[in-house]
RNA sequence: GGAGAAAUGGCAGAGUGGUCGAAUGCGGUGGUCUUGAAAACCAUUGUACGGCAACGUACCGGGGGUUCGAAUCCCUCUUUCUCCGCCA
C-alpha cells in the first residue's frame, strides 16, 4: 500500500509512473485526496467535541466531590447531547477511513526509476544471458516422457489421489526434491540467509500484509471452517514474522531464508504451459527474504540477484536474467528481476525466480518499521524477497538437459545431496 | 472437544468508576563521578492522527455496551495457562 504522504506530496509522480505500470490512476488519486481532506475535517471535528467532553466530564466529578450536585446535573445534560454529536462523528469518521483505506488498497506500488515500459512478457528486457546449452542425443524427451520412462514422478498417480497438479514423486524423483532443497538451504545459509520453518497455512492478517489479499484471493486455497489461506509462498509467513515490529536501523540487513511446499489454485490458465512440471498446485520451493534499510534495499536486491545467479550457475543450468517491464511487473514490486532457465527436451525457457525489491509497500501493509539510531521518528522499512529456488522447473529442466541414452545425469554439485549420480 | 483462570508499556507487575497514558522494579538511552569500567546518583525512555507550535485526540488483547466519566462494570470474540478427554 502506498502511504498517504506519498500521494499527497507526489501527485504528479506517482500518476506518471502508474503510467508505467499500464494503469490511469488520475482519478483515483484525486478521489483519495479528496477522502483524505474529510477525514482530517471529520476528525479534526470529533476530536473538539471529545475534547469538550472530557473537560466537562472532569467539572463534573469535581462538582459532585464538593457537593455541587445541582450544577452537577447541569453539566451533565450538556455533555448528553455533544456525546451524541462525537458518536455521529464518529460513525463518519469509521466510513470515511474504510472507503479511503478500500481506495487505497487498489493502488499498486510505484515501479522503479529503471522499470522498462511494455504491456506484457515479451517486452521484458533480457539483461544477461549465460550457461551453455546443452546438446541432446536424437532420442531425448521433454522432461514428462522421461517422468514416466524412468517412473520418478507420477502425474496420473497423483490424479488420481488429488487432482491435476499434484505430483507424486517416486524413489529417485522424491530424493532428487529432497537433495535440491537441502543444497539450496545450505547455499542460502551460506550468503547469510538465516533458515526459518514456517507454518503453511496463515490468517488473514498475514495474507492481506504481503498483498495477497484482497487482490488475489482466488488464488490461494482457503480452509473455510477455519478461515486460513494455504501459502502461495513462504513469502508470506516469513514477512509476517515482522508485521507490526519496530526494528532499529543497526537490525539490518535481516535476511531469512525458508523451504515451503507452495500451493497455488492457478485459476484461469490451462493449454500447454501446464504439461508436467511446468504449471502446479502444489511445489515445492526455497524462498530468500530479505528487510532492509531503504537506502540500501537496491543494493541488498543485487545481492540477491547475485545470489540466485550464483546457484543456477552451480547446477550448470543455461539461463537468462530478465529485467520485468511495467505490464510484467506484480500489484506490489517496484522492481522484479525473473530468472529463466533454458528446458532443451521442451525448447522452452522456464522461470524458476522471480527477485523483487517492494520498497515500502509490503512495509506500510505490516506496519514494519524502523527507527534510525538514536531517533525517535519511525520510518517504513523495506521488504524483499526472491526464490532461491523453485524446484519443479529446474528438476524438468535438470531432467531434459541432463538427459542421455544411458540415463539422467545428476549435477556435480548435487551429487553428494543426491547420493547417486544417475537415474537410469 | 469439556471445565476453570487469565490478558496492562521492551519485560516483570500494581491499579476494580474521576486526580490514570497508567505506580514500582528491571531493561534501554543521556549525564555526573572514574585513567577506563563497574557500582552509585540524576534525568529520560510507547504508538498513531491532527496542529507551525502550545497542545488536542485515540489506544491497558479485538469488537460492542452501560455511564456525565471506563484499564476498572456488562456482553461478545480471540488468545494464553491449568485440569480432563482425544491424538502424531
Amino acid at each position: 500500500m502506498l502511504t498517504l504522504k506519498y500521494i499527497q506530496e507526489n501527485k504528479e509522480e506517482a500518476i506518471a509512473k502508474l503510467k508505467i505500470k499500464n494503469l490511469d490512476a488520475t482519478d483515483i488519486i484525486a478521489d483519495i485526496l479528496a477522502k483524505d481532506e474529510g477525514r482530517k475535517r471529520t476528525q479534526k471535528e470529533q476530536d473538539e467535541s471529545l475534547a469538550v467532553m472530557n473537560s466537562i466530564s472532569k467539572e463534573v466529578g469535581q462538582l459532585f466531590k464538593t457537593g455541587k450536585v445541582e450544577e452537577a446535573n447541569k453539566a451533565k445534560e450538556k455533555s448528553g447531547q455533544l456525546k451524541e454529536q462525537a458518536k455521529n462523528l464518529g460513525q463518519k469518521l469509521t466510513q470515511i477511513e474504510s472507503e479511503l483505506h478500500n481506495l487505497l488498497v487498489q493502488l499498486p506500488n510505484i515501479p522503479h526509476e529503471t522499470v522498462p515500459p511494455g504491456k506484457g512478457e515479451d517486452e521484458n528486457v533480457t539483461v544477461r544471458e549465460a550457461g551453455k546449452m546443452p546438446e541432446l542425443h536424437s532420442e531425448a524427451m521433454p522432461h514428462w516422457d522421461l517422468a514416466k520412462k524412468y517412473d520418478i514422478i507420477d502425474f496420473e498417480l497423483g490424479v488420481k489421489i488429488t487432482g491435476a497438479g499434484f505430483p507424486v514423486y517416486k524413489g529417485k524423483g522424491a530424493k532428487l526434491q529432497r537433495a535440491l532443497i537441502n543444497f539450496f538451504l545450505n547455499e542460502n545459509e551460506k550468503a547469510g540467509f538465516t533458515e526459518i520453518m514456517p507454518p503453511l497455512v496463515v490468517n488473514e492478517a498475514s495474507g492481506f500484509g504481503t498483498g495477497q489479499l484482497p487482490d488475489k484471493e482466488g488464488q490461494m486455497y482457503h480452509v473455510g471452517i477455519d478461515n486460513l489461506y494455504l501459502i502461495p509462498t513462504a513469502e508470506v509467513p516469513v514477512t509476517n514474522i515482522y508485521r507490526d515490529v519496530i526494528l532499529t536501523s543497526k537490525d539490518f540487513p535481516v535476511k531469512h531464508t525458508a523451504y515451503s511446499s507452495c500451493f497455488r489454485r492457478e485459476a484461469g490458465s490451462y493449454g500447454k504451459d501446464v504439461r508436467g512440471l511446468n504449471r502446479l498446485h502444489q511445489f515445492e520451493k526455497v524462498e530468500v527474504v530479505a528487510i532492509e534499510h531503504p537506502a540500501k534495499s537496491y543494493e541488498t536486491l543485487d545481492s540477491m540477484v547475485k545470489h540466485v545467479e550464483s546457484l543456477i550457475q552451480k547446477l550448470g543450468l543455461p539461463y537468462r536474467l530478465l529485467r520485468l517491464c511495467g505490464g510484467d511487473l506484480s500489484f506490489t514490486s517496484a522492481l522484479t528481476f525473473d530468472f529463466e532457465v533454458y528446458a532443451a527436451g521442451q525448447d522452452k525457457w522456464l522461470e524458476v525466480s522471480s527477485v523483487s525489491n517492494f520498497e515500502s509497500y509490503q512495509a506500510n501493509r505490516l506496519k514494519l518499521r524502523f527507527k534510525e539510531e538514536g531517533q525517535k521518528k519511525t520510518q517504513l522499512a523495506h521488504t524483499l524477497n526472491g526464490s532461491a529456488l523453485a524446484l519443479p522447473r529446474i528438476v524438468a529442466a535438470i531432467l531434459e538437459n541432463y538427459q542421455t541414452p544411458k540415463g539422467i545425469k545428476i549435477p556435480d554439485e548435487l551429487i553428494k545431496y543426491c547420493g547417486f549420480d544417475i537415474i537410469n
